[in-house]
DNA sequence: CATGTTAAAGAAAATCATTTTCTATAATGC
DNA sequence: GCATTATAGAAAATGATTTTCTTTAACATG
């Protein structure tokens, strides 16, 4: 999904487009990855400088209403992924956090008529990503 | 799963087994829906009065860490509903926070081979239970 | 492209859930 | 029983998130 698309729907729904936002939204678009407000914020601040962490807050909870961004809780703490706004999965890497999106699903929703109306639902798998997968391989075979 | 069974389970884990872990655990197990720490010692104390919240706090730690409670995140609220630590999935309901298990699963893991190792995974369907279902019926007859 | 309107940025303060600390108590094993 | 040690609970500390307030800039309008 492209920022474009994205800058369109804030406009929407009457958000402005800030700079700010702008800059918050491309990295968080970029990383690929769940964060907390405050790594979002550390990770803007990296290529640009002084956006306040307090923005940072109010554009996740701005894209959290839209539907463009799924908070995860691990082990405690509150991630956040950027995402579009069609159903689908996800698989989180517990190693480097980074998150791919799974579109098949399987619909199984009208299976659970019995428990009552089923209005949405969520599937996340978590794992350990190729990339860490083989990281963590060269580690052991470090080890004496 | 009864009280007999967590209670050797905390016991095998070299957990004491103080009478308020049982007042809290009890009331936890007897609830069947999700709550927050602060309102699982309001429930404690209808009925026994005085369990420290930092006791609920406690024990809500101890049985995450045992997988014997999971945690929802639900509008940045996080939860916590009492659980077998048999794998299942779960039915929430948004009206009165009743959760039910569904003890069928799909096993498709396997099927995300190409991502990576998936560990494990869970499923959450959110919606309304049967007997919100029917009370929401009522109220919108009432309406003009 | 002014100009008025208003949402949003940012700094600072406030809030509030959660954790930590510390002492007294009670659960457990012998 | 008795010694050992985890736990309860009160109070304080912590720290993430929210709120407040003033300044700034986005946007619509003509
Ligand atoms: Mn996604
Ligand atoms: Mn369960
Ligand atoms: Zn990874
Ligand atoms: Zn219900």
């Amino acid at each position: 999904m492209e920022l474009e698309l994205i800058k369109s729907k804030l406009h929407e729904s009457n958000f402005r487009l800030t700079q700010e936002r702008e800059v918050v939204l491309t990295t968080f678009m970029n990383s690929g990855q769940m964060l907390t407000p405050a790594q979002l914020h550390d990770c803007v601040k990296k290529e640009y400088n002084s956006v306040g962490l307090t923005t940072v807050y109010r554009l996740i909870e701005v894209l959290t209403k839209l539907g463009l961004a799924t908070p995860f809780l691990i082990d405690g703490e509150i991630y956040y992924t950027f995402c579009s706004d069609h159903h689908h999965h996800h698989f989180v890497c517990l190693d480097c956090h980074k998150v791919k999106d799974i579109y098949e699903c399987l619909e199984m929703t009208h299976k659970y008529d019995d428990v009552g109306t089923v209005n949405y639902h969520r599937m996340d798998l978590y794992g350990h990503c190729k990339n860490c997968e083989r990281k963590n391989i060269n580690v052991k075979s470090l080890e004496p």
